[in-house]
This record gives C-alpha cells, sequence and structure tokens, in this order.
DNA sequence: GCGTATGTTCAAAAAATATTGAAACATCAG
DNA sequence: CTGATGTTTCAATATTTTTTGAACATACGC
C-alpha cells in the first residue's frame, strides 16, 4: 500500500497524506492495545508503540499522526508516556530538528519497567497502613483469625517490596 | 463503634442503620482498592472484597450494603464478579434464606484466578491473529529485523499460553 | 537574531466505565 | 399456594478516563 517511491508531490509544506495501516499492522495494534489494556494503559499509547515496533525505520512524529489518524496531543502525550517508561528511544537525524522514534530494543524489559512503575509505588504506599491496620487489629477486640489473615497480607507486601527491585535496575536519570 | 450487645430495637423489620467502616477497615479498603485498580477491578468490588476480609464472621447482603454505603445493585453485581472469580463463598444459614458471605481462604489462589481471567482470553484471542501477521510479513516485504521482532513476540505468546493452565487448575463448574 | 518547523500544554469535548435505584424475578417459610 | 423476603437486572445517571485542538513554548537552520 505504500506508495512506491514516486516523487511525492509534498515539496516542503503540503500535506503528505499518510498511508492508513495495512491489515497487518491494524491486527497487530489490536493486539497490544488488548496487552495494554490489562495494564490500564491506554489504546492511543499502545497504537502508537505497535506502529514502532512494525516499522522497519524510525518513524517521526508527522508519521505516527497521519499513518494512526490521532491528534497531535495524543501524539505528544502517547510518546511522552513512552519515552518515560523507557519504552521508546529517539534519534534526531543530522541536519533535521525531528525526532525519529524507534522501540527499545528489549520489550521484555520494557514490560518489566511499565509493571514496576505501576506496582510499586502501590506497594509503597501501603506498607505503613498495613503497619498500622496490623497494630490496630492486634490492640483493640478482633478474632485470630483475622489478625492472622492481616498479617500475612503485610508480610507479602514487604515481600513483594523487597523482591521488585531485584528484577531490574531501575531507568537511569535523563 | 459497634454498638455494644444492647437489645437491638431493629425486631424484625426496621432500618438496622449499619457502622460505618472503622479507621483501619477504611485504610484496608483503600489497601485493596489501590491492588484492584492495578487490574481494573472497580472500587466497589475492591471494597466488598476487603470488608469481608477484614470480618470474622460472614457478612450478608444488607450489611455490606449497609456498611459500605452502597447501592443493591454494586452489591449485587460486585458479588457476582467475586464469585465468578471464586474469590469469595457463600454460606446459608439454616433456618435463614439469606446468604452470607467470606473470602476464599486462599487471596493468592484467588489472584492467580483473577489474573488469568484477564490475561488468557487476550493471549487466546491473539494466538491466531500472530500467525497471520509473522506470516504475512514474510510473504510480503518486509525487514528481517521486524520480522525476527514479531517472530519473538509469537514465540512468547505460545509460551505464556502453554504455561499459564499450569498455574493452577481451572476452577470447577459451579 | 528571525521566523518557522517542531513539540508541548491544558481546558473542553467525547468516550468509556461504574453506580444507582426501581422494577422484575426467584424462592422458601408458613 | 402465596406473599414477603432476598436478589438480580438494566436503563438512566454520575464519574472517570481519554482524546482533541488551538494556544503557547522552543530551538534551530538560515
Amino acid at each position: 500500500m505504500t506508495p512506491p517511491s514516486s516523487k511525492l508531490s509534498a515539496r516542503r509544506k503540503s500535506r503528505p497524506s499518510f498511508a492508513p495501516l495495512s491489515a497487518h499492522e491494524a491486527e497487530l495494534a489490536e493486539f497490544f492495545v488488548r496487552m495494554a489494556g490489562i495494564l490500564g494503559v491506554p489504546r492511543s499509547v499502545a497504537e502508537i508503540y505497535s506502529l514502532l515496533y512494525a516499522s522497519p525505520d524510525a518513524v517521526d512524529f508527522d508519521q505516527i499522526q497521519g499513518r494512526l489518524g490521532m491528534s497531535k496531543g495524543s501524539v505528544s502525550q502517547g510518546l511522552k508516556f513512552l519515552r518515560d517508561q523507557g519504552m521508546v528511544l529517539s534519534l534526531k537525524a543530522p541536519g533535521s530538528r525531528r525526532e525519529r522514534w524507534q522501540p527499545t530494543p528489549s520489550l521484555a524489559a520494557s514490560l518489566v519497567t511499565l509493571l514496576r512503575s505501576q506496582v510499586l509505588p502501590a506497594l509503597e504506599q501501603s506498607s505503613p497502613s498495613l503497619d498500622r491496620i496490623v497494630q490496630g487489629a492486634q490492640g483493640t477486640q478482633a478474632s485470630p483469625a483475622v489478625i492472622e489473615r492481616l498479617t500475612q497480607l503485610r508480610r507479602w507486601n514487604a515481600r513483594a517490596l523487597e523482591l521488585f527491585p531485584l528484577m531490574l535496575p531501575p531507568p537511569r536519570e535523563s
């Protein structure tokens, strides 16, 4: 579907008119959207990642916007998210001020980072809460069974908290 | 805060007026809500589970509604969800037609079930898609790098698909 | 330095999701 | 059987999340 390298009439400033996604690209996007959905990552973000993932070369802002048919705002925010998660990288072609994007080499590592960024804060916030809760339960009247449950919950939380950081070093500062 | 066993004026039919959550119960609820949020489980469901989790005895429909201050509809749907996930069990007291609820013994097992119910269908749906996509990529012009990526994706999907069922036997039919 | 190509921000619109409540339904104690 | 109790259903409503687009910033090639 990509117009064979006919000299694009888009010299300088006219609308380049981007090719819509091929059937396979669209199907891959649906795959990523489904998976992303599980972790609450919005459709637009998954679509962007999918496009980069299926592209042989790095892709620039306008191409993303054009081929996916989404707004500038969404592209910008989506790239910000992916960038913050360390899931995409940008190259800058020499004489151009335009950035071109591609997926980070290891999808697996990206996923771990993503997971961590969702789970870790929750675990951290929870630690003191669970301490208070367990103490409260022990202090006042409370069935032994409930105390047992709560104690186990706290134990798990602590364990998860110490295990998580081992999975991968935190992304270095930018 | 629970009214000491004074003879409840609620004989038969007057509004029982339930105690609001204690500070610790509320804090535990927030914990469950946060964790549930990661998987896209709604607040009301997490609150219900939390209440059962912190209760020494099984809790009935009206108590859930009363103490959490939520609508009948939400309680019913929430219990349905938890029941379907096998996260909650009901007992029926002898001379009463009312059901009383408590959390399934193993929270860990419940979580695995929940995870599976979210992830497995996505993986299953994706399998044929990924096959088509990889084939498509191989057929037409496509950079070797992209083909490699897609192939790996399919490999992972297949692996996850065969690993998941091993984690726990599927919940038996009701 | 200027002016424009390139991105970002953010308030408002749209879409998706969750909750409510009243009516329908089911069941069992009498 | 029957009626009151207990639960589910579902259309309407409320809430939350996502997307849009136009105004605003930035910086780079000229």
